[in-house]
DNA sequence: AACACGGGGTC
DNA sequence: GACCCAGTGTT
């Protein structure tokens, strides 16, 4: 085409003409059923789509339908989820295929006001869901969206301060195409993830180039602009490896922290780093295993979270030991339930090490 | 408005 | 180490 009627297009039509030549093929861009595509979209949320990918595969095939999900046991859901981060994303899914099943008869909602009902649905996910599945005219504002309206507009505006949130979700609803909404919002956000990357963006490519204020200012490399998080605060967790023949002992995380639901070894938690002599005089250690003497194993393991860094120590403990007290979250299964059941991180990942026998 | 909530990728 | 990712819920 005429480059001089390229640069008169609107911001919607040069999008999703790049979108049409240039954009990614996705599993879940095939169909139109919104349950599966809330399952792409929550799986998405704050994750790449590369680590997404799996998940997305192994939920359509494990549970195709809604009806599916809702009937399936919570531990199926998060043991499904092991390893994508923010569980709560899988629980909220199951409180909301629960809800779709009762106050949606099993059919699958698709307008906005009806989706953003559901628990573990936002602004976003509902403009997804509903703008993709039956192409409401709804703005999707995400991560790519906020850096590419940031960048052509020159928008300095913080896009997680509340004045942020609004401009730019102003901004993107007077963007949006009425005709094809669907195609538009996926036009944005793969322009986003594919030419308007956060660091080093194809610019020379940009169908947006010589009209970009953020390049012609020279404020690419500080746009989109944002309030910064505070600092992580350290977690010091000491789990015992207790067998008993054929079986280990486990325990599965309260609400109300991070890993809720999940499972993991006996743990006592300190503020402040600790050894093993330390833990072996800790009162709550006292309690549990009375004189027993914890085999620190390896050295620790560190993982960072958004918000945390928590530095794990495994201790193996006497073989058969008889504990003294038990909490109620504790329990002893046989070891190859280990396949099964739901855990975090750093306990598949120290599973996996070929520290337990199975 | 500020913060919690994971895990992984990039520079 | 800092920032980001197809954000949402709670306080």
């Amino acid at each position: 085409m005429e480059f001089s009627t390229f640069v008169r297009m609107s911001f919607s039509a040069k999008l999703i003409g790049w979108y049409l030549d240039h954009g990614r093929e996705l599993p879940w861009r095939q169909t139109q059923d919104p349950y599966v595509i809330w399952l792409s979209e929550i799986i998405l949320q704050q994750t790449r789509v590369e680590q997404g990918m799996p998940y997305f595969q192994s939920f359509v095939t494990t549970l195709p339908t809604i009806e599916d999900f809702a009937k399936a046991e919570e531990d199926v859901i998060l043991r499904l989820w092991q390893g994508l981060g923010y569980y709560s994303r899988a629980r909220n899914m199951h409180k909301a295929a629960k809800m779709v099943m009762s106050a949606f008869e099993g059919s699958f909602p698709t307008r906005y006001e009806d989706v953003i009902q559901l628990p573990g649905v936002g602004p976003y996910t509902a403009s997804a869901i509903s703008s993709f599945s039956s192409n409401e005219a709804r703005a999707v504002v995400d991560g790519n969206v906020y850096r590419v309206l940031a960048r052509v507009f020159g928008i300095d505006t913080d896009t997680n301060s509340s004045a942020g949130k609004k401009i730019f979700q102003q901004l993107a609803d007077e963007l949006i195409d009425q005709k094809e909404p669907g195609l538009y919002n996926q036009a944005i956000m793969d322009f986003g993830a594919l030419i308007c990357k956060p660091k080093q963006p194809l610019c020379p490519t940009c169908i947006f180039e010589d009209t970009c204020v953020a390049k012609a200012t020279n404020q690419i490399d500080t746009l989109p602009k944002k309030i910064k998080s505070r600092k992580s605060r350290n977690r010091y967790f000491h789990y015992f490896i207790l067998r008993k023949g054929n079986e280990i002992m486990l325990s599965k995380r309260a609400e109300g922290d991070i890993w809720a639901n999940l499972h993991e070894f006996p743990l006592i938690e300190t503020d402040e780093p600790a050894d093993a002599e330390q833990i072996r005089l800790h009162p709550s250690f006292v309690a549990h295993f009375g004189d027993a003497h914890p085999q620190p194993i390896s050295t620790p393991i560190k993982q960072v979270l958004s918000h945390q860094n928590i530095f794990a120590q495994f201790y193996q403990m006497p073989e058969n030991l008889e504990v003294r007290s038990k909490k109620s979250s504790w329990f002893y299964t046989f070891s190859e339930n280990l396949d099964t059941l739901a855990m975090h991180k750093l306990i598949f990942s120290f599973l996996s090490r070929d520290h337990i026998a199975k």
